[in-house]
DNA sequence: TATAGTGGTTAGGCTTACCTAACAATTAGG
DNA sequence: CCTAATTGTTAGGTAAGCCTAACCACTATA
């Protein structure tokens, strides 16, 4: 019975505003697996922190602010979920992970680890430890 | 406004039975910051689920299964703060992020994380890519 | 052995994110 | 243009984890 936050529901509102301008409640429901009137009380209170623009009946539309958030926030979340595939750990696994630890990162060590998956990712040639570690995790042994 | 799961109180409670057998709720209180009336009210919880053994106005004990999962948490926490400090995170941050972090992150992905850490922890020789790592965060260079 | 002081518990309430059931608005067809 | 189907909202309620205020149990000392 997971507890989805105020974040969760600006990301998703990011996401699905690419196909259409305003987002409707049912969407946004379906997509988080919660019931129309949650998200109707949620739009409410972002409405409120000046996160987005609801109109009832008619749906919502992140507003600047709540946009920049929604950037801020898929970022940690991509760069969790990119450090996590490295290291071998299923797509959807680490999907799932990063959507909750996101919220629970210090803004420290997100940056630190969006340097770390930025320094793997751009190095010039695949990081010979890494196919190491994957040995390691397979055969528990190491070879140098 | 920190939430603090029951988990959290599991390993507190480990952590204090180290020094008297039976913990005090105002010794738990103190250590989580919290209010009495709250680890009261948890204790009970807790005891429903035969993770502690709990006498009130005396105190409560983890049964065998509490200290069973308090062990396992540990292991998660430390991985976690151990790879964020690895990363070059400053100790009580990462401390603090661990806290949180690793009641949301699947088993999965906190077993392979361990890996990860015992991987460079075991290296025969510090490993060049650290280094190399470091210096990339201060430089936003790389050398090789 | 009565009583003050310390520490613990109970009662009652708050907040957040969720739910169901009942009702209201919009849209689409006839 | 009116009604049926769809979609959305309101009302009222739950569960966790927290709080304060008020009340109880132990202890320890006179």
């Amino acid at each position: 019975m997971r507890r989805i936050t105020k974040e969760e529901y600006i990301e998703t509102i990011f996401a699905l505003q690419k196909d259409s301008v305003k987002v409707q409640t049912g969407q946004i429901a379906q997509r988080m697996d919660v019931k129309p009137p949650s998200v109707t009380e949620m739009l409410g209170k972002l409405q409120d922190e000046g996160l987005v623009n609801y109109e009832p009946y008619i749906g919502a539309e992140l507003t600047s602010k709540g946009e920049k958030l929604a950037r801020e926030l898929l970022e940690t979340h991509k760069v969790i979920s990119d450090f996590l595939e490295i290291l071998g750990i299923d797509k959807d696994v680490a999907e799932h992970d990063a959507c909750i630890i996101e919220h629970h990162m210090s803004r420290e060590s997100a940056q630190r680890l969006k340097m770390f998956v930025e320094f793997i990712q751009t190095a010039p040639k695949d990081p010979l430890w890494i196919e190491r570690f994957r040995q390691y995790c397979e055969t528990g042994e190491r070879d140098c």
